[in-house]
DNA sequence: TCAATGACCTGCC
DNA sequence: GGGCAGGCCATTG
């Protein structure tokens, strides 16, 4: 794992996140090591759009999809959200508590 | 090649 | 308790 370089790390985090649940850059930034890195996970999801990464399950803290403007469609990283279950409304994620998902506590 | 930027978060004042 | 600036790695101009 630590032969990979940031971004690998970063895409194999991502590739872990259950279906219908959405996490952090700072939460992945963290697992990794690098709490202060937070800003190279959201720009590895800009990278990550060839690779297998569900990209729209990484959110801010807020809950916001601040990257759906990165997406095909205007509303393409919602439409996947709801498709999973979850809950947007105004581009930001409901009930945010419920389907957080931290890889540094179930990853463990 | 050097400098600036970017889907952000944490810590300090 | 709120606001501001720093830091991180990789890519682009």
């Amino acid at each position: 794992m630590e032969e990979l370089s940031f971004f690998e790390k970063v895409y194999n985090v991502a590739k872990l996140i259950p279906h219908g649940r959405v996490t952090n850059y700072g939460a992945i930034a963290k697992y990794l090591g690098a709490a202060k890195s937070a800003r190279m996970v959201g720009y590895a999801m800009n990278a990550s759009h060839n690779k297998d990464v569900p990209a729209h399950r990484v959110v801010n803290k807020q809950g916001l999809l601040t990257g759906k403007h990165h997406f095909d469609g205007t509303n393409l990283m919602q439409q996947l959200l709801e498709n999973e279950g979850v809950v947007v409304v105004n581009n930001q994620i409901q009930d945010l508590d419920t389907i957080y998902w931290d890889p540094s506590i179930e990853l463990h």
